[in-house]
DNA sequence: CTGTATCCGCCCGGATACTG
DNA sequence: CAGTATCCGGGCGGATACAG
């Protein structure tokens, strides 16, 4: 029974990480979302906060994200065209989620750190 | 003043999120180590646990996760080759990641049932 | 059983040029 | 500014065969 249960379990688990997965996993997604807690932001200021993504990719990425009601894209003007990302209500049910996220990388940047010092007795550096 | 403390943030935050996704992000990784939660598991098991993983991708994904100290991979028997794969003790700091994204999958799933049902009025199929 | 080696097709994504 | 179109190279990953 204990193992039946454990078996389910984890089927369960790997159906919800799967689903999870599939809409905010990959490279970007979350870095995206992320920079836009601070507030909503245009097309450029995005790429240049989100380090490293091209046009092409961050393009895609907020399609995909827009689609599952992540964000929201919000056009201002035409003339020179200005349009605004927004985070929605939805990608608040995300915020367990990016806070141990941020959390767990946080104090694994920290154990690497401290972990990959002492390789020389003579590694005084920094 | 809170725009820079956010800016700041935001950096950080990216960066906690970036030394996260380095060391388990990807498509298999949380699924080996959830399909490793309810007890240590063979290659072969592991495969047919986490579905649609290839033993070449299984093997190179493993590694990963011993080198990043996730698991331990233990020879048990030389003969008829038999080799066991575990949990470590710091695979146990992921446990709040783990949990809040698979409650997460779990009610985005939940959601995305709800909202697609109602297309069509006849909709009642199986 | 537990992988590894090799081949290879496909797609991801960078670069560039272009449009509205 | 906010993207899109096209080209194209590298690498991810499947299939298969093989090794210990």
């Amino acid at each position: 029974m204990e193992l039946d249960h454990s078996v389910e379990t984890c089927s369960g688990a790997l159906a919800a990480i799967g689903d999870a997965l599939y809409v905010i996993g990959g490279k970007w997604k979350l870095r995206i979302i992320i920079a836009l807690q601070s507030g909503s932001k245009r097309f450029n200021e995005l790429q240049r906060t989100v380090t490293g993504i091209s046009a092409r990719v961050l393009s895609n990425e907020l399609k995909e994200l827009e689609i599952n009601g992540f964000i929201t894209r919000t056009v201002h003007a035409q003339v020179p065209v200005v349009v605004e990302y927004e985070l929605t209500e939805y990608s608040d049910t995300l915020e367990d989620v990016l806070t141990s996220l941020k959390k767990w990388g946080a104090m694994h940047r920290q154990k690497i750190r401290n972990s990959l010092q002492p390789i020389s007795t003579e590694a005084r550096s920094s």
